[in-house]
DNA sequence: CAAAACGTTTAGTTTATATTAAACGTATAA
DNA sequence: TTATACGTTTAATATAAACTAAACGTTTTG
């Protein structure tokens, strides 16, 4: 089923998404998913990666929390389905977002308990969450703009 | 010597930073040189944080390889020290576009390798790299604009 | 009802990574 | 020279994460 020139494709993904935290079977699974025409059931993702159900099913709502991949549902078939987010793009500046979002928050808070005991430090932090500052400022209107050409297109019909 | 609100938030530090794939004695290394008014050297790092030398050794190498810190020596002393790099943010920025311009490029050859195949891959594809294109150029302006407001300062003298 | 088709959970194994103690190499000091 | 102070490497252990097979609960089909 799969070409050569795509399961390669698939693997280097795998590879890139491992660098972020997730596990490789996770990486592959996406990378399919993106190559894949149509959507894919647990069953057929197992079978084409050659890996068990298990780590299919656990890794697709991996994806899924992540807002990497979406579930679908056919009318008259109990599977599942899944397929990569349309949105994906501002999924992951939205991910981004949030977590800098956490560090920012780690820094204030800690700001706020040292604060007067060393005026290098008190700088440095200082500096530190100026500049995070700016960049969450900078990425949340750099996706306002994007969503803003993307008008989020009305969800698709499924697979075939 | 280390305070406790000092060290809960290198404890935080630590939780965050090996969210992102470093090891958890990592990132304490970093939250520690946060809230260090003075440069440490490896054994205060090691004492400190209750760890072995070995880690610290590693660690301090992972950090400074990711351009989070910086080694500095004193004259008349063979000690190394170690310090945040003033340019931290701008260092985590260049780190970001690397990374995201891999993930195009192999975007881009899967692309190539692909075409043709199926027009809704193409598409999806195509999406994709269009808007990590995107984003790359908009982080890569930000870089730019920050840089400018912080003219590289001349690196300020050691710890003590 | 029994049998089959799904997806999930669990419990165990495998694999990878973090962490350390100890040995090592090198430079400095006595 | 011997002794001491560093940082690094190595080899082994501990810890955590990925991955799987098998059991399970549901829903559907015959």
């Amino acid at each position: 089923m799969t070409k050569p020139a795509a399961s390669e494709f698939v693997e280097r993904m795998g590879v890139v998404l491992s660098e972020d935290g997730l596990p490789r079977i996770a990486g592959r699974i996406f990378g399919l998913l993106l190559v894949s025409p149509d959507d894919l059931s647990l069953d057929e993702l197992a079978e084409t990666l050659g890996v068990s159900k298990a780590s299919v099913s656990l890794d697709t709502r991996r994806l899924e929390q992540r807002g990497l991949v979406e579930r679908v549902s056919r009318p008259g078939d109990r599977r599942d389905y899944y397929r990569v987010r349309p949105d994906l793009l501002s999924n992951l500046m939205e991910q981004r977002l949030r977590r800098w979002r956490r560090i920012h928050e780690t820094l204030t808070e800690g700001r706020r308990a040292l604060h007067g005991q060393s005026t290098v430090v008190d700088e440095r932090l200082a500096d530190f969450a100026e500049g995070l500052d700016h960049s969450i400022l900078n990425l949340a209107s750099a996706l306002q703009r994007w969503r803003a050409t993307r008008p989020t297109r009305a969800a698709a019909a499924g697979g075939r």
